[in-house]
DNA sequence: TATCCGGGGTTTTTT
DNA sequence: ACCCCGGATA
């Protein structure tokens, strides 16, 4: 095995093969390129691919190295790595495992939305207010406890949680965590949490799983340690054990994912869990220009909790980052798209090389409109993807019913799916009657006398058609393969006419999908012939489609297109060219955060966006912005002080078409006060410094109808003075807009 | 039973 | 601005 593409510490990293071992990796340090020559390291020694397990973020990266893996060893059976998510090796081991723990291996993986509706039935059984028990806390109380290993018959004796609990006044939560798992559980269906909590139970208990899995596996390796939950944490320990040959990387400093669970403690305290463990640091970033390096170290080094390292470069030096503060959130919409036009006119960037990062997916919109305007071709990752479109989701929802018969959700969402004239009341009391008798809504839609359900003549035979359909369905799902089944329920369910008979340009993009779906599926089928299966039937696409995410969608389309996405989904991804949009206080850093650890993250996340470049960054923000209805008007992010400001260039953006009113704008490199002022009474201190820009919010006593002036928008009446989520806000009609505006900032504010 | 309309609430990030 | 829900109507 020839190592000699790495630098000293990568080689001893992969070198290093007897216990427990952390690598932690700074940005753009080849850590992809560590792991994929440990792997192929490993196999060349003689290790059987079988016997190594790798967990990675994605499905798209556990792919991308097992290409790689496999054009360095060659090993054909690089395909029995184990490498995945967490999610998809979890699911694997429970579909072997299912029947241990009383599901079987057809078992459904319940998404978002059938989560919600799930909690809204639970709700509505115990006629709970969802206005008090909103779906989206529920679940997320839920999601918490599974993934600290709770299960519903812990909840309630659990004293943490049920002082969270009350605090939220969510009293009866341990009633409908124990419910909702029981429907789950009577759908032979999981949710996403429940596939790592299922697999660590297991672990725990059954030792003769636990000893089998651990002789399996002979090397575990973790990528993106730093965003591993406790669940994660604990399976990973179960596996490694006894030999504890086990190789965890990660980044502290892009630990971004605390919001589902991640703990970032788990890569902080690796040594405590391993004493013997060791510990290696790649510090030398490959990726970007030194400007842009040290600018994220400068940024990064503001957090308090870290592991202190020092990333370096030793590529050029590079341009500052320019920073540019924008009027309106359509100047910088426009302000970007004309800056990425002239460098792939003048520079002759590839439109492939350049990424828009926002922090909100709700910020793509105005992009999108500008660079439609200018011709410039883009792809938008995130939002709605397409297997959550409505016609793919219904086509889908027909196979999991197929495969499932007690998938509920999936019932429910096709039984009136083209239109069958069966309505709500029916599918209620096919509900209740299911319930009752302890069974599958399918089950009663079949047999509807013997569970003694109450319909008229009419509807039974509508039942019954419907019921005919699945069970022949059914048959058909074991037995032909993926592409032919699909065609069939397309067919026989009449999804496809429906979509074909609408000629509106929403039902021939529909008619188009479907057809996209049964081609993605014929490529799966592709995939697993030249792996040499012959035999795929509909299940195993739902396995895997369930998985999915947007990011693993490989976009078969060779034109050259910017990226649009959030920075959490940039995470691991690289750009020549990279615009961080919307810097401004409570958007980045959310208005969500309060705590000073939620910042923390937020720093972290900027610090991920910045070290996505490797030549340009851009920064920028909006002084005005469209938000929610109405103009709502921001202060420049805090984090734009904490980047040295050697690093930064200051520009002014285009100001075109905004108010008359005298805004305090960047020029020459300096904040300064306009020379002929609108606002001539309004002392505006001219700033030359980033260490300038005013951030903190100030509280004062403003009080409706009282007529207020603003730094930068003139005078107003306040509407309205109030709190939400921890954040003072204040409404102003504004003289010059006639328009309400939602204002988070007082520091310009005073009274008349 | 299907569809249209209006009101109310919401908007961080995702496996 | 947008989504979701409920109520009223065809």
């Amino acid at each position: 095995m020839n190592l000699e593409g790495l630098n000293s510490s990568q080689r001893a990293a992969v070198e290093y093969n007897d216990g427990p071992q952390l690598v932690i990796a700074g940005a753009g340090s080849g850590k992809t390129r560590v792991l994929t020559y440990k792997i192929a390291y490993l196999l060349s020694q003689g290790v059987p691919a079988n016997r190594i397990l790798a967990l990675t973020f994605t499905n798209k990266a556990a792919r991308e190295m097992r290409d790689r893996i496999a054009r360095m060893v060659d090993a054909a059976d690089v395909r029995y790595l184990w490498m995945g998510t967490f999610h998809s090796i979890c699911s694997k081991i429970l579909r072997h495992e299912a029947e241990h723990i009383g599901f079987t291996r057809d078992f459904t993986i319940y998404d978002t939305q059938d989560q919600k509706s799930l909690v809204k039935q639970v709700l509505k059984l115990y006629s709970l207010d969802d206005k008090v028990y909103k779906p989206n806390t529920v679940l997320g109380r839920i999601s918490a406890a599974k993934n600290a290993l709770i299960k519903p018959s812990d909840y309630a004796r659990n004293e943490s949680v049920a002082k969270q609990d009350r605090q939220d006044r969510l009293y009866e939560m341990p009633k409908i965590y124990s419910e909702y798992q029981t429907r789950l559980r009577a759908a032979n269906a999981m949710d996403f949490d429940d596939l790592l909590m299922y697999v660590c139970l297991l672990l725990e208990k059954d030792e003769a799983t636990r000893r089998y899995y651990q002789q399996v596996f002979q090397y575990v390796l973790v990528d993106e340690y730093q965003d591993t939950n406790y669940v994660q944490y604990r399976i990973v320990s179960y596996l490694a054990e006894p030999e504890n040959r086990i190789c965890v990387v990660g980044d502290d400093a892009q630990s971004i994912y605390s919001f589902r669970g991640a703990d970032i403690r788990n890569i902080l305290h690796f040594q405590q869990g391993y004493p013997n463990a060791r510990l290696f640091k790649l510090e030398q970033n490959y990726r970007s220009t030194q400007t842009i390096v040290k600018a994220a170290n400068s940024l990064i080094h503001h957090n308090e909790n870290q592991i202190y390292k020092e990333v370096f470069s030793e590529k050029e030096p590079g341009e500052r980052i320019d920073l540019v503060g924008y009027m309106t959130d359509r100047n910088e919409g426009e302000g970007v798209a004309r800056s990425i036009q002239q460098y792939h006119a003048i520079k002759g960037v590839s439109y492939n090389d350049i990424a828009v990062l926002y922090r909100t997916n709700a910020q793509s919109r105005t992009f999108e409109n500008e660079f439609r305007k200018l011709g410039i071709a883009y792809r938008i990752y995130g939002g709605m993807s397409f297997y959550q479109r409505k016609e793919i989701k219904d086509a889908i929802a027909y196979f999991r019913l197929a495969v499932n018969p007690k998938d509920n959700e999936a019932l429910v969402r096709v039984i009136n799916y083209p239109a069958r004239g069966i309505g709500e009341t029916t599918i209620r009391k096919v509900s209740e009657c299911a319930t009752m008798q302890n069974t599958s809504m399918l089950e009663v839609v079949q047999h509807p006398v013997e569970c003694g359900l109450e319909v008229s003549k009419a509807t039974a035979s509508k039942l019954g058609a419907f019921g005919d359909l699945i069970a022949t369905l059914h048959e058909a799902a074991d037995t032909m393969n993926a592409y032919e089944f699909a065609e069939k329920v397309m067919l026989l369910s009449g999804i496809r006419t429906a979509a074909v008979m609408d000629r509106t340009p929403e039902g021939i993009d529909r008619a188009e999908n479907l057809q996209e779906l049964l081609t993605g599926i014929h490529e799966l089928i592709d995939r697993r012939t030249e792996e040499g299966i012959d035999f795929t039937p509909i299940h195993d696409f739902l396995a895997e489609v369930s998985l999915l995410t947007d990011q693993d969608q490989n976009l078969t389309d060779d034109t050259p297109r910017v990226t649009l996405m959030t920075v959490h989904a940039a995470k691991g991804l690289e750009f020549e060219v990279v615009y961080i949009v919307g810097l401004e206080e409570n958007l980045f850093p959310s208005q969500m955060c309060v705590k000073p650890s939620e910042i923390e993250e937020e720093r972290r996340l900027l610090y991920v966006a910045l070290t996505r470049a490797m030549q340009y960054c851009h920064m920028s923000y909006a002084r005005q912005r469209f938000r929610n209805g109405s103009v709502q008007f921001s202060s420049p992010s805090r984090f734009l002080r904490d980047i040295d400001r050697q690093y930064i260039a200051l520009r002014e953006g285009s100001v075109a078409g905004t108010p008359a009113t005298a805004a305090p704008r960047w020029r020459n490199n300096s904040w300064s006060t306009p020379s002929k002022p609108a606002m001539p009474s309004v002392p505006t201190k001219p700033l030359t410094h980033i260490s300038d820009i005013k951030t903190e919010t100030q509280s004062a006593e403003y009080q409706a109808g009282e007529r207020v002036r603003h730094g930068t928008f003139g005078e107003g009446t306040v509407l309205q003075v109030y709190e939400e989520n921890g954040t003072r806000r204040i409404d102003i009609l504004f003289d010059k807009f006639g328009k309400k505006a939602m204002l988070i900032q007082f520091a310009k504010l005073e009274k008349i």
